[in-house]
DNA sequence: GCCAACGTTGGC
DNA sequence: GCCAACGTTGGC
């Protein structure tokens, strides 16, 4: 089993809108960067964990755990025209942006602030902490998950 | 709102 | 294949 760290702004979908949805569940739409997109596609598999981070927002961290409901399969928002997703050049016979859904798990006790975890000596290597990164998917090290919620 | 960092696009 | 221009991300 993997863990996984997943961006999202709490103004556009939160860790309150996931835990209103029916079952709990969302499919992970609209990312649009070929590292995540292969994460989804290839890697990502049913029961791995991820944290949920809110980015852009007054007080950007880690606010909780979902678990991964559904393996890579191709973003339906890709092909629907009316959508801020659109991408015309994806074939559907070939699709370009992949998904996995997400089940809401629990919300951390408290937020663990970027500011906090760019802190940490542990931390070192762990990408959201790196300089200049922007993946909105990614890989946490066993040992750097486990620190983090030793940290809640 | 600013802007650094980075990814993507497209001309050549 | 290079690289300048442009768009996006996301912290601050």
């Amino acid at each position: 089993m993997n863990y996984w760290l997943m961006k999202s702004e709490p103004d556009v979908f939160g860790i309150d809108d996931l835990e209103q949805r029916p079952n709990q569940t969302e499919p992970w739409d609209g990312v649009r960067n070929y590292q995540a997109r292969n994460m989804m596609r290839d890697e990502m598999q049913v029961g791995d964990l991820a944290f949920f981070y809110h980015s852009n927002c007054t007080v950007p961290g880690i606010v909780g755990i979902m678990e991964i409901t559904k393996a890579g399969y191709p973003d339906p928002t890709q092909f629907d025209p009316e959508g801020k997703y659109f991408d015309p050049k994806s074939d559907p016979d070939n699709p370009r942006w992949y998904l996995v859904d997400v089940t809401f798990k629990r919300r951390l006790s408290r937020t663990i602030t970027l500011a906090e975890l760019k802190e940490r000596p542990e931390l070192e290597g762990f990408p959201l902490i790196r300089r200049g990164n922007r993946l909105s998917v990614m890989p946490v090290a066993k040992e750097h998950w486990d620190f983090i919620l030793s940290l809640e």
